[in-house]
DNA sequence: TATTGACTTAAAGTTACTTTAACATGATAT
DNA sequence: ATATCATGTTAAAGTAACTTTAAGTCAATA
């Protein structure tokens, strides 16, 4: 017998809220998710697998329509490897330079604060 | 005679949109610039280095609330500079976390890589 | 004179959610 | 037995930071 979780039990796994989880649900990045008698989500394993997933692409600003497509292509099964591979190579490549612009901004905010501390030991002498 | 410009030439000078200027004037982030017989906006070459600077902080991504913090503080003068220095200094941190996660988030891409790679080549046995 | 290009405002649209409102249900406390 | 509480549900409205659209003004050019 497997274990089915809750909608809250899924928040704490995966770092979603709730209200997240059910909206990604309603954008059909998570398929249609059982109910139990009284209409209340039950969520299995493999679910929450996904839902993770979901959450580390979130994390990492992955647009939701690329979400979308990767869920698409992971619902055709294994001949769309290759493809979920590129999303996923393309991502890295936004990301790596995402990284460069954030050092430069790093450069130009020592290079305020600079300008600033001398602004202050001048006020001071 | 100094020269005014245009919101299209600001905006070139500043990559900023010319919607996005208005709309940081109309939050106070800028103020109010003069107008001239018709009613458009005539920019001094100081107001042009102040919007640049916001885009800078953009590009950062410091929240709206926060340049709007930075702006007042601007506007009251040097005895501000050591406030400004801590929101700078602050989003400096901000900055530094950022670039650690997306780092975490490389190396978990190059993981998932990896392992649809094996999948790949296992396939073409 | 007609049209083009650049400008204006106000309002609606966008993304990726969150918050709120209004209601249902099962479990616990009195 | 009843009240209340935690958790769940949906639909709709709210949020941030803009962008897009609609409707209009004005000077310059064809």
């Amino acid at each position: 017998m497997d274990k089915y979780f809750s909608i809250k039990e899924v928040s704490t796994l995966t770092g979603l809220s709730p209200s997240n989880i059910r909206y990604y649900e309603s954008e059909g990045l998570i398929q249609r998710i059982h109910r139990d008698d009284n209409g209340i989500r039950r969520f299995s394993k493999q679910e929450i697998e996904w839902i993770q997933f979901l959450g580390k692409m979130k994390d990492m600003e992955m647009p939701i329509v690329q979400m979308k497509q990767y869920a698409t292509l992971r619902s055709q099964g294994n001949t769309t490897i290759k493809d979920r591979m590129n999303i996923l190579e393309q991502h890295k490549q936004y990301i790596l330079l995402k990284i460069n612009k954030l050092y430069e901004n790093i450069n130009l905010l020592d290079h305020k604060l600079e300008i600033y501390k001398q602004m202050e030991e001048k006020t001071n002498e």
